[in-house]
This record gives structure tokens, sequence and C-alpha cells, in this order.
RNA sequence: GCCAAAAUAGCUCAGUGGUAGAGCAACGCUCUCGUAAAGCGUAGGUCCGCGGUUCGAAUCCGCGUUUUGGCUCCA
């Protein structure tokens, strides 16, 4: 902890000695704010012209230069008015704007070091001797708003790392170059997975053949799951009249994820942003009573949303998307147990696709007047959340009023094998959709009521989930996922044929392989494999045919088996139905 | 959407005003090979698009598109 608490000092300082460059560097500069984040520090600045990677460059060493020479980091605490002359001198306005901010009675502290005076209420180092000038790095040069508010004028913000030592720093550039290495764009492309299109229209997902395989594989087990935890599968239509989205509210309160509406027979429809009305028309087809309660009904299902275009990455961030949705409808009294089915599941879910290091998010009621429903619904809903999540011991935190305007919610975020966290799973209640619908369901006693309803995504969008998946394995996905199970690989030409026939063998036991009859050589042809890190390779020559049997040859290297053609069809199968990496 | 950068062969990338290049991939030929790249050859480009400057533009300027890094938002 003491640890962690020096290094933030360390990064928080780095930043007011990158400030301080900055400004020698480029005089008129206007420093906005400077903190510490995870991993290193930003500064947003006001400069009188822009930047480019060269500065970068010579602002990096000034700050070396300063770092060296020593310089103390005076903390005092001023009055306000003194700091407000101070600054006003400077003509360093975000500064006033900020000590302005600054509540009557706290305390204003500055921090002076080699002249630079910066309002910040610390801590930093003692002086910069405690710094390392060979342990940062400046990053990149990108764009942020004052105050992150859009209306703001646009300010300079450059993002630096900084470590105790430069050791640290280099397994930090490290783990980024580990990053770049696994982005699901670049694997993506090399084993030729999904593509995007600039003519046909950004943020929609190609998938191409190995990428469509690894989704089927996702989606066999998603539906079989899911039918054995007592869900229902559904399917409905993609777009929907104005009626359904003004009866849910969505063109009010969505209408700026929503596409333009299409003209059929002088009606507006709309391209579904989401799958909740329609699973309440086939709700509300049929009269339920509470013995038909809880209904699990579950869809693959696409939608559209606009995005920003600033905003598209990849597949983490696209316009079209299959979420893994869900809809509950239950009684009251059948909401805690529910919930906690979900959480199971969910969790049962990503440690069959190799995520066992998770986190829960709940976000409880925003505030009355902000929010629908009544409070001892929100009170009950909120609860069973809670209860579900301790009852998994899961590591959770509190968002305080977080929750959407129509209930509260969870958000699981998972930990990929790089340690990054990504948000997925969300389970939310809904007061709003059962009122606006009018759903009702016949309780004991004869009487129309409400039902619950709670909205789930397990993976979230099967594209984000899909990209999360690429990164987390960089490409070298578990035998039960791998588009290419087994490739069959002849020492020479004379065996194609027994490679083919071994091939239409392994299809046969539905198995997903390839045979390389290409006219490269056997090497050329297991280095191309273990490029697209094919899980099995099966050399197959003289000796192979006459046994009918296969030389097995793991993507991790070494070690090799022989074995009959049935052999191995019984040993990959194993290693499918038991989801081992290989 | 906003700020900045980028876009050259299928891929990765050279090319700073004077005839558009390399490696890999593709295709053809030779070789018939035992656990991470055989050799030779052929073909492949509206240099993102449109407009401008210039005797001449991949290169300079403007507008647009897309991508990347952020801001904001989020599955």
């Amino acid at each position: 902890m003491a640890q962690d608490e020096q290094l933030h000092k360390i990064r928080h300082s780095m930043a007011h000695v990158m400030a301080e460059a900055v400004i020698e560097k480029f005089p008129g500069t206007k420093v906005a704010i400077g903190p510490a984040i995870e991993d290193g520090f930003y500064y947003d600045f006001d400069l009188p012209r822009q930047l480019n990677e060269e500065d970068l460059e010579s602002i990096s060493e000034r700050m070396q230069e300063i770092i060296k020479e020593g310089h103390e980091f005076q903390r005092s605490v001023v009055k306000r008015e003194e700091a407000y002359e101070l600054f006003k001198k400077q003509d360093q306005d975000y500064k006033l704007e900020l000590l302005e901010a600054i509540p009557e009675g706290e305390e204003v502290s500055l921090y002076n070091q080699g002249g630079f005076v910066d309002l910040c209420r610390g801590p930093h180092v003692e002086d910069t001797g405690q710094l390392n000038a060979q342990s940062f790095k400046l990053l990149n040069i990108a764009g942020a708003y004052w105050r992150g508010d859009e209306k703001n004028r646009m300010l300079t913000r450059i993002y630096g790392t900084a470590w105790k030592n430069p050791k640290e720093l280099r397994q930090y550039l490290q783990r980024l170059e580990e990053m770049r290495k696994r982005d699901h764009r670049k694997v993506g492309r090399e084993l030729d997975l999904f593509s995007t299109h600039e003519e046909a229209g950004p943020g929609l997902i190609y998938w191409h053949p190995k990428g469509a395989r690894i989704r089927l594989a996702i989606e066999d087990y998603w539906r079989a799951e899911h039918l054995k935890n007592g869900y229902e599968m559904l399917y409905t239509p993609h777009v929907g009249k104005s009626w359904l989205w003004e009866t849910s509210g969505h063109l009010g309160f969505y209408n700026e994820n929503m596409y333009s509406p299409m003209q059929v027979d002088e009606n507006d429809y709309y391209i579904k942003p989401m799958n909740c009305p329609f699973h309440i028309m086939i709700y509300n087809t049929n009269l339920h009573s509470y013995r038909d309660l809880p209904l699990r009904w579950a869809e693959l299902g696409t939608v559209y949303r606009y995005e920003r275009s600033g905003v598209l990455h990849g597949l983490l961030r696209v316009r079209g998307f299959t979420q893994d949705d869900a809809h509950i409808i239950c009684t009251p009294d059948q909401v805690e147990d529910e919930i906690l089915e979900v959480l199971r599941f969910s969790l049962a879910m990503w440690k069959a696709f190799g995520f066992s290091d998770i986190k829960a998010y709940l976000a409880t009621r925003p505030g009355e007047d902000k929010s629908v429903g009544d409070d001892s619904a929100w009170e009950q809903a909120s609860d069973s959340l809670k209860k579900a999540i301790e009852a998994e011991g899961l590591d959770y935190e509190v968002d305080e009023g977080g929750g959407a305007f129509y209930g509260p919610k969870i958000d699981l975020k998972i930990k990929d094998a790089l340690g990054r966290e990504w948000q997925m799973t969300t389970v939310q209640f809904d007061f709003n959709l059962p009122e606006r619908f009018d759903m009702t369901f016949v309780d004991h006693d004869g009487k129309e009521k409400r039902p619950y309803m709670v909205h789930r995504a397990l993976l979230g969008s099967i594209e984000r989930f899909f990209g999360v998946l690429v990164e987390h394995y960089g490409g070298a996905f578990p035998i039960w996922l791998a588009p290419v199970q087994a490739r069959v690989i002849p020492v020479a030409d004379p065996f194609n044929e027994y490679a083919q026939d071994v091939k239409r063998k392994l299809l046969a036991a539905g198995l997903r392989v390839e045979a390389d009859v290409s006219d490269n050589r056997m090497n050329a042809k297991i280095r191309n494999a273990q490029n697209e890190k094919v899980p099995y390779m099966l050399i197959v020559g003289e000796k192979e045919k006459d046994g009918d049997s296969v030389s097995l040859r793991r993507r991790t290297g070494k070690q090799q088996d022989v074995m009959t053609v049935e052999e191995f069809i019984g040993f990959a199968n194993q290693k499918i139905a038991d989801k081992e990496e290989i």
C-alpha cells in the first residue's frame, strides 16, 4: 500500500515536471490539470501551437534535465486571494477556474518546484531526486475537452508512463508490446477471422469462415447451456413499427442511438437497438398464470445502434452487434432465486471460456426524480442483486445512484490474460417496460398483477466478446474453439492422398480439420500451421500410411506421439469435451 | 461529433516535386523432401476519393471518406 502511494506520488510529480518542461519550451502555455493515472500520468495544456512526435522528444529531454537538477517540491498553503493573484499574473485561466471551484473553507495549497508553481492538493515526492530520469516515457498526444465536457475548449493532453526504476518501465513497455501483438484487429487479419469495410460502412463486422467457425462453437455451447438452464429460445424481427418504440419509450430516451426510420406503407419502421420490446410482444400474446413463471427467454438478437464516428474500435465498439440477450419474467417472490441463478450461470459460462477473475459492480437507484417504479420494488431488486453477489463470494463495488432510470443492475467485469478488465455481463431490472406494455400475470388470488422483468446479457455482445477472446488467447484458441483443430501435413506429395483420406475420416468424426496439400515443403507447412496457431499438426508419411496412423505434433512444440487415426479421434474429442487448452 | 496523426500491391512497409519499389503471400516451373521458411521465374498499383497549385504531384494546399490514439458515451 505504501508502495502504491509512493508510485502515485512519483507519477503525479512527473506530471508537474512535464508541465514545467512544456511551459519552458512553449511560453504562453496554459496548464489545466495533470493527475496520476493507472500506469502513469497526463497533463492537459492549452498550447500556442500543435505538438508533434519530435516535441515529445525534446520535452522528454528537458524533463530528464529537470529531474537531474534536483528541484525540491515545496508545498505551501496560501490564502485564496494570494493564489488568485499569482495565477492571474501568469494568465493561467484554467487554474483560476479550478481555484474558484475549491469550496470555501478548504485550504488552498500550492506546489513549487524549480519556479513552476501549480495549484495542487498533492501529495508529491520531496524533490526530483526521488524521480528517475530513466524510468518514464512520454507515450502519446491526444485531445481532451476542458473538464471533459465537449462544449468546452479542446486541450492537448500528453500521456506518459512512469515507474520507480528503469526495469519496471521496461516491463511495462513489454506489456504494451504484448498488447499490440495480441490486438484482435491484428490477429483477426492474420488468422483471417473478420473484416470491416470502408466502402460498406464503418462499425459493421464481416465474419470470415474461420471467424464464423469460432462463433458457431461459441453459439452452440451458449445455446446448449441455456437450454440446460431452463431457458427457451426466441427469434424476433429486426425492425418494428414506430408504435413499438413509442410504447417502449425508446423514441424518447434512446433516440440518439437509433437509426432514422424507413417508410413502409406510410408507416415508420425502426431497426432495433434492443430486443426487449419484441420479447414483450411475445409475452403479451397470451394470458399468463403465476404457474407459468418464471419465464426465461433468450435470443441471440442482432441490434443496431448509432455510435459516434470517433468511438468505433475494431470488434469492441461497433454499430451492429449480436447480444446474447435474455429476459426473465417472474413474480416478486421469485426474483431472488432468479438473480442468483443468473449469476451462477454467468460465472460458469465465464469459467468455460477461460476467465475466472471476475469483479461485480452494483449500481443502485439514481434518485427518485430520475427514476421510475416504487421504492419497495427498487429496494427488493437491489437487495436481491446484492445477496446474489455475496452468496457467490464475488468482489464487488457499489455505484450508489449509478443505475438506469428503469432499474438497478449488476455489471460483471472480467480480467483477461494480460490483467485488463472488460465489462461484459449485465443484469438489469426493468420497472419501466412492464408498466408501459401493461404486462400482467394472474396470481393465486385471481387478480392481474405486474411481473418483474430482468434483462441480462452474459457475454454482452458476441462481437465484443469475440474481440476480448482473441486478445485473451492471443489467437491460440483452446481446442474446442480453434477454427482449425487439426491440420494434416504430408511429408511429401506422394502422401497427399493419404492426408486427404485422414482428413475425411476426421471430418466425419466432427472435427474441424484441413489437409495441407500445397507444394510447400513439410517444414514450411509446419511453420505455417504454427503461425496460424493450429493446435494439432498431424504429420503423415510412409510409416503412418502403412500403420493407418498419424504423427501428432502440438503447437506447444516438443512432444510428439504416433497414434492411429481412430485413437486420435478419441483423443481429440476427449480434449474438446473437457474444454482443455490443447 | 471534437483534437491530433495516418492511408502506397492481398499483407508488412520503403519511397520529401521529375518513368512507383522491397519482403512475404498469389500464380507457373524445377525439386519429392520426416517435425518452424527449397530454388528460379511471372503477374500484381486510380499511391483512399474529389478539387487545386505546378511544365510536372504518391510527395505541396483544400474538402471528403476511413483508420489509429484520446475526449465523451457504452454491449
